[in-house]
DNA sequence: ACGATCGTTTAATCAAGACTGAACGAAAGA
DNA sequence: TCTTTCGTTCAGTCTTGATTAAACGATCGT
């Protein structure tokens, strides 16, 4: 108790803990930007940041939410293959970690859903197809069968690149 | 006046109308799952499938919606590069078509605003300061900037494909 | 000048969803 | 069995943002 801690270390730790706190935050602002609660962001800022299992109920207690809040935002990000819920053997509560390859599933998300919004053109084109179809259409749907290959590519390499460092 | 269509081509324009009908709801429902405001997604719709340039008044009446609304929607998918607003000789109104090299400054777009919270997350780490940051941070500060190479990449693809195409 | 029509803006309404707190059923330990 | 702790679910609150109608300034035609 009545130990002074070095001040160097301590500095670093103590901007190291507000660095981490901000990234959890900005990850929240980020995921809200692209259409997530804000709490699941910041939850998988927070997974980001602590290399171990956090708890369930250290969740709700260090983001400041309710458990309600940690129980749907946690089943969003393990459907999207972000976290996992992992059993502790002598424990009752849930522990959760980052998933073995978070972003590569992330960004085989968004090319799912680009590739939604290809079909769905696509099905517009074969529909619409009388003689006087806007030639911009067929440029559409070009365009988003060109970035779903581009984002599948992305995530292959990013796969790759994952297994080569920690074959995750 | 007088005159029965040719019952085929009138049972294709009738088909037809229905399916760009189905198709502009369903680009509204589909945008807005996006993120975007649904009347966004039904204004591009129609312009998708519609040929030509359709003036304001028009887009208002065919969507069923306000001046107001047109206005704001309009104007935002002018600044995400996908319509845009043209001037006819002899009309006071506004005209609107597809835009002639859509989508590359949207993916333009999408990648300037990774970039900014990949400096975002940057700085954070250079706060830290340490040769000891969190190896989470690293990864995800590695996969945005992996990202928005990627992303630049398929901009510059698409831009110069579109200029090949029709040398704008 | 006047009236009409254009696009924009603003205040107000309204719906969608994020978040919470309490209630609930399940499972473990006493 | 009783109590506690767990995670989920549901009703309710609250915030955000989409949408509209009306007011507005600008511009064209007369």
């Amino acid at each position: 108790m009545n130990h002074t801690p070095d001040p160097i270390s301590f500095h670093m730790n103590q901007s190291c803990a507000e660095a981490r706190e901000r990234f959890i935050e900005r990850m929240g602002e980020h995921m809200e930007m692209e259409g997530l609660p804000r709490i699941a962001g910041r939850l998988f800022g927070l997974l980001l940041v602590d290399p171990g299992t956090v708890s369930f109920s250290d969740l709700a207690e260090r983001l400041g939410v309710s458990r309600g809040s940690i129980s749907t935002n946690a089943r969003l990000l393990e459907g999207k293959g972000l976290i996992e819920r992992v059993a502790v053997d002598g424990e009752r509560q849930d522990y959760f970690r980052l998933a073995d390859r978070p972003f590569v599933n992330m960004v085989r998300g968004i090319a799912a859903r680009m590739r939604e919004t290809m079909t769905l053109i696509d099905d517009g084109c074969r529909d619409c197809g009388g003689p006087s179809v806007n030639p911009g259409i067929l440029a559409t749907r070009d365009f988003f069968a060109e970035a779903v290959e581009n984002l599948e590519e992305l995530a292959a390499r990013l796969a790759e690149r994952c297994g080569r460092e920690n074959e995750q």
